[in-house]
DNA sequence: CGCCTTACGTTAGCCGACTAACCATAGCCG
DNA sequence: CGGCTATGGTTAGTCGGCTAACGTAAGGCG
């Protein structure tokens, strides 16, 4: 058997992440679907809280997630009549996006559900340990990035 | 501005768990691609190389994911040559999952990759900090999975 | 024995995220 | 000034995962 004690710990680490991603992904999911809202749209919605009227290309960076993603997130945001789309006086191409009154007004409850599902997550655990999970998820999530950027370079 | 000092717990909790989740999964992506092998199938493979032989269902409770999701992925390992499905002789509905001589083959070289993709998540971690990570994200899991049951329950 | 429920697997359809390719505008630079 | 590159955004298409609904087989129970 060429299964090596590194391969009972790579094994622990990646399916511990894979699963803690796929739960938290679907309590958030259930816990958006109250508040009539999709994953992926309240990513924006934070981002917009904090500084509005920003364009679609500073909320993909903002959210790290890419274009296209953005624009169908944002697409339907304005449908709900949670955000609002202008076009920038300056520059054509580019976006400005809003929140709405409706969206405003949405946020108090959004931030309530994030504050569930953070206190679901690790409500159990002690302050101490809460503060190391935050750092340890930020560290690898870091060394994950530099890994992929040696990664992307080598194919060039 | 009605932003709490839990608000920004919750948000540094939520987010980071989400930006882990997004980079070990496109990191793990592109891995495997390195191999010809989609991302999700490996999880089969992992558990068909402890165990040969289980049925469609068990593989989906043991990679705790749905049973399509298991479908569609076995469906795609078999044309891939690399597992062989049978029909049960005891049971005519279930179909028993193996690994072909292709799929033992491989294995080392999954095994490898996963090792570095833990190595790359959390590699620079001293090892305190790695079973510590590993212990966080089990209790967090297992705490949203808890808050699901009751969440799921109280729709009842 | 025959029915009813449970379990296995598939299909259909949805959703978020990604890449690749495209169009339009900005902005630089010869 | 004119063209070239870079940037903002959208479209098209792929993929993994989910739920809902279906067909079929197994098994318990009256």
């Amino acid at each position: 058997m060429s299964v090596r004690r590194e391969d009972d710990e790579a094994a622990a680490i990646n399916t511990a992440v894979r699963l803690l991603a796929m739960r938290h992904r679907a309590r958030a999911t259930s816990l958006l679907a109250t508040i009539g809202l999709n994953i992926g749209q309240e990513v924006l919605l934070f981002e917009l809280a904090v500084r509005d009227g920003r364009t679609q290309a500073q909320l993909a960076v903002a959210a790290s997630c890419e274009a296209p993603t953005v624009t169908m997130a944002v697409r339907k945001l304005e449908a709900a009549g949670l955000i609002s789309r202008v076009r920038s006086e300056h520059d054509n191409r580019a976006v400005l996006v809003s929140l709405t009154e409706a969206g405003h007004e949405l946020m108090p409850r959004l931030r309530a559900l994030w504050r569930q599902l953070a206190s679901e997550t690790a409500g159990e655990l002690p302050q101490a340990d809460r503060k190391r999970l935050v750092k340890l998820l930020r560290t690898t999530t870091a060394s994950l990035d530099a890994a992929d950027q040696v990664g992307a370079t080598q194919l060039r």
